[in-house]
DNA sequence: TATTGTTATACTCTATAACTATA
DNA sequence: TATAGTTATAGAGTATAACAATA
């Protein structure tokens, strides 16, 4: 199974000029710069992983803790933790399911929601600094080559105890 | 400044087609996988910084503690800590100075080299499983943008207190 | 006095285990 | 009994402040 220019004994992943070399070195770099970046937006400051959580129930309205976790990453009791802290600023709602009691339907309230579009308007400001530098061939580059990757990434299944 | 599809004032980030948006959905995403493959890792289970120090002293030996900090991103303090955890698991070796002893130079021991390409070698591998459903035109213009991307995100400068 | 690194301390984030409430 | 979520507790990782050693 060979992938790479390099054969896989070699340093490639070192010398950092394939695929996996660059993932590695790459995005931890971006990942830093971006948790940064969220923890200077005044207003609501938010982490990265509440961000998601915020952009998410905006996507998904009602979603249940379970699904939330899930997508971003968390166990339960985590998301759990985070969930609450954002309903204890007023970002988000938090009411029992009229089906099935046990679980919990979370939305944006509308300080959320107004948090929410503050916190994306800044993220964008600041990513536009950055990528004006690029020509719209590059941006268009790297816009197909994330969504190229957005899907591959899922969560790990839980490892079986 | 316009430098996206659409105007700022509405929801691209939101709906998560710009390259704004794509990377703040995308890079943690990732993030979050390559958090877990490392920690999978076993023989020398090294979290992403520690994989990132690593490699950065296979490419930079007798670097000194300020430059490893700087590179990946962590304050001086942190560093420290991390480089003293790699000394005690016998992975880095760490000497004074001959030219300036409050200065510390670092490299790799042989067994933080036998680490780190254990570590690369299983990276990769997991990677490849990955990118394997990938042709080479689109893992050519991953590696594109991510060569692209690699130079814009560098380190915040200090806010100066 | 300025610089390099370490130690002390605290905070954030996340996980596992035990628990509650509902089905 | 099984599932959704919470609470209790612990561990990793990072930061700021105070310190030590060298220049």
């Amino acid at each position: 199974m060979k992938l790479f220019a390099r054969e896989s004994n070699s340093a490639s992943v070192l010398a950092g000029d394939d695929a996996a070399a660059l993932i590695m070195d790459v995005v931890p770099q971006i990942m830093n710069y971006l948790r940064d970046e969220m923890r200077l937006n005044r207003l609501p400051s938010l982490s990265v992983p509440q961000f998601r959580t915020l952009v998410f129930l905006y996507r998904h309205p009602n979603a249940s803790l379970s699904q939330v976790a899930d997508y971003i990453g968390l166990k339960l009791p985590s998301m759990s933790k985070m969930v609450n802290a954002l309903v204890v600023r007023k970002l988000l709602i938090r009411r029992a399911s009229a089906e099935d009691r046990r679980c919990i339907r979370l939305r944006l309230s509308p300080n959320g929601l107004e948090g929410l579009m503050q916190s994306r308007h800044r993220t964008e400001t600041q990513l536009a600094r950055i990528l004006v530098a690029l020509t719209p061939e590059q941006q268009a580059g790297i816009r197909e080559a994330l969504q190229i990757l957005r899907p591959l990434f899922v969560r790990r299944p839980e490892s079986a105890p």
